[in-house]
DNA sequence: ACGTCTGATGTAACCGGTTACATGAGCCAC
DNA sequence: GTGGCTCATGTAACCGGTTACATCAGACGT
């Protein structure tokens, strides 16, 4: 037996589907005893209405596509938590497809989005501008998060990578170190890049000493690098790493070599993993939940009023034991 | 202006909407030069075919609805990247739908899929049968994963807590040890209640000293756990917990107790999340993206040719140096 | 008694695609 | 020249809802 449509329930109410529509969708014109015929027609039939079809004739989905990279663990975790608890808060579904490879795939991936969305969350730090215009469905609302993108055409959610790093090279600095390595992440990330280029900044600002060597984001990458540091009997002392994960692997790297942490060497990481906190690791608190949630108010709210520009979300410092002894947990 | 529609194009393309609607899906029976004044009109129009309507009239979706708890962190990322995975290779989208509350909210969640996925996997640990059977919609495949439901009505994929647990525990017997501790998981987690019966079990079999303690999954309960069981002068030589978390935990407690891992205390926990391995941790690996890979398989298959029943997933164990010195990595 | 107003209900068009069936052109064989 | 065939194309119904507009019954005023 196929599903009951809204046909079947007006035809077993005897009723005519309008006014079947019409108590469903809680319209105050309809009888009482219509009421009750139709709601006991529904649970007769077991009727749940056909949202796609709902969609179609009132041109608005209750969805949201949300296109993102291959994200790892907690980020990807934590940002499509933080979209998901606004979009249930509100009664919007998330529409999810990950971005995979570029060009072709993923102008398909966002063109399967028209007709069943009312609006795009793209996260492609690794599209050109150019490439994203392109493949946007023309009229469909869009926010972009931390995509380089100047055409200004659609509004933006940043990260503000830059103060995240001067606080950490300010505090470093006041601590009286002077002489900093920065363990970067991808080349070809848009964060990695704007972590390196703030740090190289902040440095010539504060006229310490800089260093970059180069990491991938991953925990042995950090590991790796502070041992060649070590290995080539470099000076260092402290160690800002682009991520957690990396300045996590640092650590180790370290105290293994017998350095004490924070007093010959300091460490500060990037995100605030839950990791960090566990190990007291000074870092640069992202709170990535809320860059869903935000991304995901000014689109819907965008709906009404197109408030668009640029949005920079602060991170914050958050100044623990592997910078500061006397820091407590 | 609003979107193009089909007829938008049909109209520039100086043919009825009916050859445009073949030429764009690719069948046969279309003139080249129909063909060509369709392509041009598509493209001077940016015309994107309206997924909704498509879905409305063709009975069919191209997504999958998916229902999870609130999970956090590397479990969440990895079930919806196998999931994720597997739907991108076959042309599908995931709708997701984060199942917060139980009751009234969760069926809400559930019928808001009908018309627009062609399927939906359910991951409801903490309902109960009668409840999700009641909040299914009728009519739309379903597979749940980990889920306690005996009806039979759906397919399930179940992770094999039993195998893993008894693998550890034939492990740890094996090297001698016979006074076990296992820090359970929360109690109204259904994967927390079978690892801590399997472990119960195993014990018994080996003739073992099994002691059960609480948990919850966090790091710091692990940690709590043993200070508890040291400052109680408690005798173990083995801590089995529930999740790599709170193993990590114990290993950390154990460790600034001045206890030497395995020598004097084997640890394993359970997940293998990439810390664990960095820990060099014994553990049970639980494949989590093919897991959810494997659903969305099974889901997707079973629109052809029904196959009921369960599934169990085996996990691995692992043995790395929190037991075996000799292991290397 | 009659016109008017109100409020519940019904009819049918519409959203934007797909597709069964009808149409009609072109070709070939007789 | 005509019947029969193939093949590109068009017409219109349909998917399952919503809703503008029409209809109709009953209440009320004069």
């Amino acid at each position: 037996m196929a599903e009951a449509t809204i046909r079947d329930v007006a035809r077993r109410a005897q009723l005519s589907v309008a006014t079947v529509s019409r108590a469903l969708n809680g319209f105050e014109n309809v009888s009482e005893q219509a009421r009750e015929r139709i709601t006991a027609a529904v649970a007769e039939l077991g009727y749940v209405p056909h949202a796609g079809a709902r969609s179609l004739s009132l041109a608005r989905n209750n969805a949201i596509g949300v296109v993102l990279p291959d994200l790892h663990g907690e980020f990807f975790s934590e940002i499509v938590r933080g979209m998901d608890r606004e979009a249930s808060r509100r009664g919007y579904l998330l529409l999810l497809s990950n971005l995979h490879a570029g060009g072709e795939q993923a102008a398909n991936a966002l063109r399967a989005m028209r007709g069943r969305v009312d609006g795009l969350i793209v996260m492609a730090p690794h599209l050109g501008s150019e490439e994203l215009s392109a493949a946007l469905p023309k009229g469909l609302p869009s926010i972009l998060i931390n995509t380089r993108e100047d055409s200004g055409e659609h509004p933006t959610i940043h990260l503000d990578n830059a103060a995240g790093v001067r606080a950490v090279v300010d505090h470093l600095a006041s601590l009286g170190r002077t002489r900093l390595v920065h363990i970067a992440g991808p080349a070809d990330n848009i964060d990695a890049q704007e972590r390196e280029a703030a740090f190289l900044a902040a440095v010539a600002a504060h006229g310490l000493d800089g260093r970059v060597v180069a990491g991938d984001f991953e925990m042995e990458s950090g590991e790796a690098a502070i041992r060649q540091l070590l290995a080539a009997g470099t000076q260092f002392d402290a160690v800002f790493a682009a991520n957690d994960n990396m300045a996590i692997g640092a650590l180790e790297a370290l105290r293994s070599a017998g350095k004490n942490v924070p007093a010959e060497i300091a460490i500060v990481g990037f995100d605030d993993i839950p990791l960090a906190r566990h190990l007291e690791m000074t870092t640069v608190r992202v709170r990535i939940a809320e860059l869903g949630e935000r991304a995901f108010q000014r689109l819907v709210d965008g709906f009404v009023k197109d408030s668009g520009g640029d949005e920079l979300h602060a991170p914050e410092l958050v100044i623990r034991s592997t910078t500061d002894p006397r820091a407590n947990g």
